[in-house]
DNA sequence: GGTAGAAATGGAAGCGCTTACGGAATTGCG
DNA sequence: CGCAATTCCGTAAGCGCTTCCATTTCTACC
């Protein structure tokens, strides 16, 4: 071992990083073993809190975790105790000795965040959201086999249960999970499977909203790029684009409806055949398409919202620096991934949960629409 | 249950206006608890493995570890059984009999990780390395407390060692933890620390190049917009820039050096400023204001490259899919996630390490700067 | 073939915590 | 004030794993 060392110390001094420039060139400082001795971190561990509050283990060990069978007054005072002597309990031991991790998993489903500005703010508000609940975070990255990266995780006991959001939906792969009994909590509908608990925004109330705005500020041809139509929140808010215009009387053009992706690109490039059906307004299923034709009818010259109006979904659109603010229907992120994790948290404890948790948006109304009158239907 | 799958289908079917808000609102339907009737997933424990290979608990573990004392035969029956009985070690036990968790932490310190590309490619890289290298990979996102947070998590055995992104290195925090020895990496130079662990791509050398490269192909007045110079690589960056011009003997000219914070909308916001110094190049410290400053520039009907060649660093510039291809210098996320997550596995088995681990990166030559000639220094 | 010495193996003690379980303290009521 | 009915509390048994240590088996060499 000693010797192993040494020979490890002598390698990794060799030909020192190329030393560019002095400014960047590796220091070659071994990090001193020595230095790094641990300094025994006094754990504080239960006993010990236990001990200087004179009763016993399990005593605590209720007071702590507000079981029954402890009288206030101990409760009180273990309590105190635990605080003052900074007492912080044991995550693995709690796991192991038959309870949770209090660690939830969150897959994303993404191979490029940078590129997915729903999946990086949905990404962030459960990291946020986890802290407040006093949970754990654990990346599912594994994008190839996620059920199995997920069902190892639930079997070695590094998380509890799973979030998965909407965007990653695809295979059957949700269901492999579900049918295992893992505790799982989806961020956006599911296309097929109705009992697996979801977490999602409205889509069809809003989308119709933003329409009915269109439809009531002097628009008459209102287009709509659609999502991935595979996901349930682009046929909601589709169907929100319709309900906008059935309400009002208003036969709908099927011209008027274009696919999409959900992909900024997508924007870009559907604006030739978009503008080829004349409308005087859009409704793009997400901020991004949204995005990328509002560049793209920019660089035609054409002048919105005067000529005509766009408006997206999400409310991630505040990348944007230039130009004027989107109008747009904003995702409660905070708000989802809250509810995501006390459904997962509520799941897990196996307490009887809905099945469905819709949250209300709220919409922003910029710019790139016209100004709202006094009335509004 | 059943009424919510025919309430889908009428949506996905058609708009009825009477269907849409009922799908919509929340179903109330409680999830039986029978149904979710735990099925004890048989958890195979090593000391079933240990028994069905007929050996001892202690040689089974040796075995599976890799660990001395176990002849081969032996060994191989271990891993073999193992194998088919499914086995998976449990984390929590692990860890608890006095290893690790096997988990790092990640602590990105951006709250909007939607508008940071460089932190989102980051979390991405590492989040799949994590996998290659079966490591967890937990979320430290409290960022108002982040030392505070990282202190807990390793306190409670969630994770062993924390990477940390060079977004944030902001306070003195990280020296809290490196003073509190807790196996921390950077990835991206620290400031001032010098004798932190830290991961980073070469800044300098492709800097210069890429500012060279200019500087041959008919430059004349290259200009640089930089980065936030409390950041190590903003420094480096700019070195770079003014590298390339020593070693052409062209002297420096201050004007042409402008502040910057690595934000798409400075690049946006500072070109005129740029203009007026009246560039033929412009080498900026990173890809989102290369692109800021890009837009600006089309706007103004300058023409790229033939007026003004344009350069980032990042390569993170994949986002835009119009306009011509920015050349930059391409972070290479992935072996940067590896040598952290590997160095953090070493630091946190006290092995010695180098400091500092320098990537290379690659220089992606784009149609925003001259093509290269045959010749280039 | 016998013996010292090395290598392999199994037993058992925890890691820090939860949770039956039975005994002790407390309460209620006659 | 006494006894049963409660409520509280402590003891101890693990959770699944690693690792020390004593024991057994093997190897090598005389």
């Amino acid at each position: 071992m000693e010797a192993l060392t040494e020979l490890r110390n002598q390698l990794v001094k060799g030909p020192s990083v190329s030393a560019e420039f002095s400014t960047e060139s590796t220091k070659s400082t071994k990090i001193k073993e020595a230095s790094i001795e641990v300094d025994a971190p006094p754990n504080v561990t239960l006993t010990d809190v236990a001990n200087a509050a004179g009763v016993s283990l399990a005593a605590a060990s209720r007071a702590l975790n507000g079981k029954e069978g402890v009288r206030d007054h101990v409760r009180k005072r273990v309590h105190l105790v635990a605080e003052s002597l900074g007492y912080r309990p044991n995550r693995a031991a709690k796991n192991l000795a038959g309870g949770n991790a209090s660690v939830m998993g969150f897959f994303l489903g993404i191979d490029n965040l940078w590129n997915n500005v729903y999946g990086a703010a949905l990404l962030q508000a459960v990291a946020n959201a986890s802290v407040a609940h006093d949970e754990g975070l654990m990346l599912v990255a594994d994008s190839r086999e996620p059920s199995k990266a997920v069902l190892n995780m639930i079997n070695d006991g590094s998380i509890d249960g799973v979030i998965i959001s909407a965007v990653a939906l695809d295979d059957s792969w949700v269901e492999e999970l579900l049918d295992a009994k893992v505790p799982t909590v989806l961020v956006g509908a599911h296309p097929r499977r109705v009992d697996v608990p979801v977490v999602d925004v409205q889509n069809l109330t809003p989308s119709k909203e933003v329409v009915g705005h269109m439809l009531d500020t002097g628009c008459e041809r209102v287009a709509t790029v659609c999502g991935n139509m595979s996901r349930v929140d682009a046929v909601r808010r589709l169907h929100g684009y319709r309900h906008a215009h059935l309400e009002r009387g208003i036969p709908i053009d099927n011209d008027l409806i274009f696919d999409g992706d959900f992909s900024r690109e997508h924007g870009w490039n559907i604006a030739d055949r978009v503008l080829a059906a004349k409308p005087d307004g859009v409704f793009c299923a997400n901020d991004q398409m949204a995005l990328g034709l509002y560049d793209a009818l920019v660089d035609r010259g054409i002048s919105i919202p005067d000529e005509i109006s766009i408006a997206g979904f999400d409310g991630t659109s505040s990348v944007e620096f230039r130009g004027p603010a989107l109008t747009t229907v904003a995702q409660p992120f905070d708000q989802l991934a809250n509810r995501a994790i006390e459904t997962l948290k509520a799941l897990v404890a196996k307490e009887a949960t809905e099945v469905e948790h819709l949250v209300e948006p709220e919409i922003v109304w910029g710019e790139t629409t016209r100004p709202r009158s006094s009335e509004m239907s």
